[in-house]
RNA sequence: GGCGGCGUAGCCAAGUGGUUAAGGCAGGGGUCUGCAAAACCCCUAUGCAGCGGUUCAAAUCCGCUCGCCGCCUCCA
């Protein structure tokens, strides 16, 4: 299996520091606001990529932390006038309906920044003991970047290229590359005591803590958006290869492409974003899920109604194969070609698009044997299997209450009375009414079935 | 200024040196059907932003041009 990594800018084959388990963390939302497409994009491409490596018999340890603490969520908190602790809890609950709602499997363990303070604190001691961090004259602890000289290393820049920006100098850094370990209290913040005095840690530093934490003191691999490769994940190499001694912290380090609104990126600042739930108002998890998983995750996704649209389609096309019966005991149809060329695209990076280009070709194949009357049940397991491996659920749209099903069969024993009568136009009102129900009428050889259309 | 990405059919999107350029959606024509729906079959890029170059051979490598975008400040 080849994975590309943004450290090395090449696909490198996947060899797990354990052999039969991998470590992953993949990092998590600040809860402060509710999740949108963007979201949706990163935790489906990472959710995927973790069904296919515990399909291929790796034991998947996944850790996602949630950032509890920052600026962010203070001034949300002021600004509402709720208790931070409120918000964050709000939050993070609605983070797990959408990432449930779109069918994307729970990490192992979801740790937040608060409940790592101890550990936070250890890795900053050991930093300032290693002269890699010093705290200044406000009680705030920053991270010498000029005493790492790989800084830049995953981005591939060196600290003296970097462009010095002009930040409020209210700061107390030595240097304007460095970053804040440990940020010390305004008043009214909220604080933990520390041998610094009382503080908060910084943004980067919590990733450090809790994957050394939960996962050890090297991962296999760390994911996350393009956009937190700099400044976020240099400065977690940084911090962590400084406080372990080890290299690589991370064997690989992988970054999804940005989902992208129109000719804007979509963004929490600029405010453009469609939520989760607006998008599950208007299409199905599956859907979505096969939108997304049509272009390559290291790719931008152009955000796109028309092929959120077409992906609903194709949807119906694969529960439609789910559903063919064929002829038990005919003449067989053979799925294994197609799970070979799966597998043969996700083994190269992950390549869905191709491994979904396999699926559509194995639900032609099973329609074929269908019309043919051939056995198709051991390729509709197999598009069973392989479909679940991406994550779709193929489930029908909803439940429908028994009173609804009776109300339904009822219909449409009517309909097919008038057609007996060969009473067309009257079967056709039928139809329609049925239609403005939602309900969509297929007549087959085997008798009439009827599905939902919403 | 530095680092990086993209431009492939009406739309979405794989392919990154060599058989007929995947797949999905939409569209056209058939089969089936009372008509539909679903499904199946056939068709839909002599061409991959443009112009040069390297090569026996390029969408794929190199150069230039045009257009679009990301990061360098919080962001998946």
């Amino acid at each position: 299996m080849k994975i590309f990594n943004t450290l090395s800018g090449r696909k490198e084959e996947f060899v797990p520091l354990d052999k039969n388990g991998v470590k992953m963390y993949v990092c998590g939302v600040t809860v402060y606001d509710v999740c949108h497409f963007g979201h949706a994009l990163s935790y489906i491409s990472f959710d995927v990529i973790r069904r296919y490596l515990e399909y291929r018999g790796y034991n998947v340890k996944y850790v996602q932390n949630f950032t509890d603490i920052d600026d962010k969520i203070i001034n949300r908190s002021n600004e509402r006038g709720i208790p931070w602790r409120d918000l964050v809890e709000k939050y993070i609950s609605e983070f797990f309906a959408d990432m449930d709602a779109l069918n994307i499997k729970r990490a192992t363990i979801y740790p937040r920044a608060t409940e790592e303070i101890p550990m936070i604190i250890e890795v900053i001691k050991v930093l300032i003991e290693k002269k890699h961090a010093y705290v200044s004259t406000d009680g705030s602890v920053y991270f010498s970047v000029r005493s790492f000289p790989d800084y830049g290393k995953l981005t591939h820049q060196t600290a003296a290229e970097m462009r010095v920006t002009e930040t409020l100098q209210a700061e107390k850094k030595e240097d304007s590359l460095d970053f804040a370990l440990w940020k010390a209290a305004k008043p009214g913040e909220p604080f933990w005591p520390s041998p610094w005095g009382e503080g908060r840690p910084g943004w980067h530093i919590e990733c450090t803590a809790m994957s050394i934490h939960h996962l050890g003191r090297q991962l296999d691999i760390h994911g996350g958006g393009q956009d937190l490769m700099f400044p976020h994940h240099e400065n977690e190499i940084a911090q962590s290869e400084c406080y372990t001694g080890l290299q690589p912290f991370v064997r690989i380090w992988m970054h999804n492409g940005f989902l992208q609104l129109g000719a804007d990126k979509m963004s929490k600042s600029l405010g453009n974003l469609v939520t989760i739930k607006q998008a599950l108002e208007r299409n199905s998890a599956d859907a979505i899920r096969l939108f997304i998983v049509s272009s390559y995750y290291r790719m931008p996704l152009r955000y796109s109604l028309e092929a959120l649209d077409a992906a609903e389609a194709g949807i119906e096309r694969m529960k439609q194969a789910l559903k063919a019966e064929g002829k038990p005991g005919g003449t067989v149809v053979e799925p294994e070609q197609f799970k070979t060329r799966f597998i043969e695209a996700m083994d190269d990076d992950f390549n869905t698009p191709q491994a979904v280009a396999a699926l559509f070709d194995l639900v032609r194949e099973i329609n074929r044997g269908n019309e043919r009357g051939m056995d198709v049940g051991k390729a509709r397991d197999m598009l069973k299997e392989l479909t679940a491996v991406i994550g779709f659920t193929l489930q029908e749209k909803k439940a429908v209450s028994g009173e609804l099903v009776a109300k339904i069969e009822e219909l449409v024993e009517k309909r097919n009375g008038y057609r007996k009568a060969r009473e067309w136009k009257l079967a056709d009102e039928v139809r329609n009414q049925l239609k403005e129900m939602g309900i969509a009428i297929e007549d087959t050889p085997r008798g009439t079935t009827w599905k939902l259309t919403r």
